[in-house]
DNA sequence: ATGGTCGACTTTCGA
């Protein structure tokens, strides 16, 4: 069997549930993570996606800011969200797939960090740094059979690799792009052998980004991009992706987020 | 040259 998993950051799930439908009619993904929905639970627009064919979805929602949702074709065995860093921000869902073997898919929002790239004077970086030693922990020691066949997605605002920016050079003092961030990207990656998904389909020599920001004139052509958003799967599954796309064209739709959705099939 | 644009608990903050 396939199953299509899709991440998208989508900066305002009200605003934005009609370019949420558009995506599910155009790529209809058995699983579709949200992140920054910035609303609460009781505000999320769930009969719109009900309608759209998601029977089962796990919201983690506050009010104005972060916030994910997954969706889902299939049943949840379990749905569990971690509090990271003891701030009771809404940045991560883990749900079990009831499906033959199991699967366990994680959707992340990581801290932005802002803009000073010094832990020491800059909280926000501080606690983006923190956050993601505390995703290394995730599963320190023995794992469980429910914890074998994993996919990680979501907007972990890094971009690890030379070409996942428009400039290696220009971005090495810019937050998401910094040494110690992706040296601690780095050691998340290693301490649970996840592989790259979209990496698997576009060569590191490649430029391959996912996000353009709102302050460009004219973000399509002056193309200064990142691959802030992420697949990653365990080594379980490391054979299953048969196809990657990151929906650029999502990014010019009418009123777009910031971010393009990447949409991923693994062959079971 | 140190901006620019979004969305939200908008007159400010987070991204």
């Amino acid at each position: 069997m396939d199953i299509k998993i899709a991440t998208w950051n989508i900066n305002s799930v009200r605003l934005r549930i009609n370019l949420v439908e558009r995506l599910i009619a155009e790529e209809s993904p058995d699983v579709l993570c949200l992140q920054e929905i910035k609303c609460i639970n009781d505000a999320f627009p769930l009969k719109a996606l009900k309608a759209a064919g998601y029977e089962h979805i796990a919201v983690h929602g506050q009010k104005g800011y972060h916030g994910v949702a997954t969706l889902s074709r299939i049943p949840f065995k379990k749905v569990d969200s971690m509090n990271f860093c003891e701030k009771g921000d809404c940045r991560h869902l883990a749900t079990d797939l009831d499906m033959p073997g199991g699967m366990r898919v994680h959707n992340f929002y990581v801290p932005a960090g802002g803009d000073e790239p010094d832990p020491e004077i800059n909280p926000k970086f501080a606690h983006k740094l923190a956050f993601v030693r505390e995703m290394t922990r995730l599963y320190d020691g023995h794992r469980t059979k429910s914890q074998n066949r994993m996919v990680l997605v979501g907007d972990l605002n890094i971009a690890p690799l030379e070409h996942d920016v428009w400039s290696h050079k220009q971005l090495l003092k810019v937050v998401s792009h910094t040494p110690v961030e992706v040296a601690l990207m780095n050691e998340l990656i290693a301490s649970h052998d996840w592989v790259d998904v979209m990496r698997r389909f576009v060569p590191d020599n490649e430029k391959l980004y996912s996000w353009w920001s709102y302050r460009a004139k004219d973000w399509l052509a002056a193309d200064r991009g990142r691959r802030l958003d992420h697949i990653w799967v365990t080594p379980a599954l490391a054979d299953t992706p048969v196809s990657m796309t990151v929906r650029k064209d999502a990014r010019g739709w009418e009123r777009a987020s910031d971010h393009a959705p990447v949409v991923a099939t693994l062959r079971l």
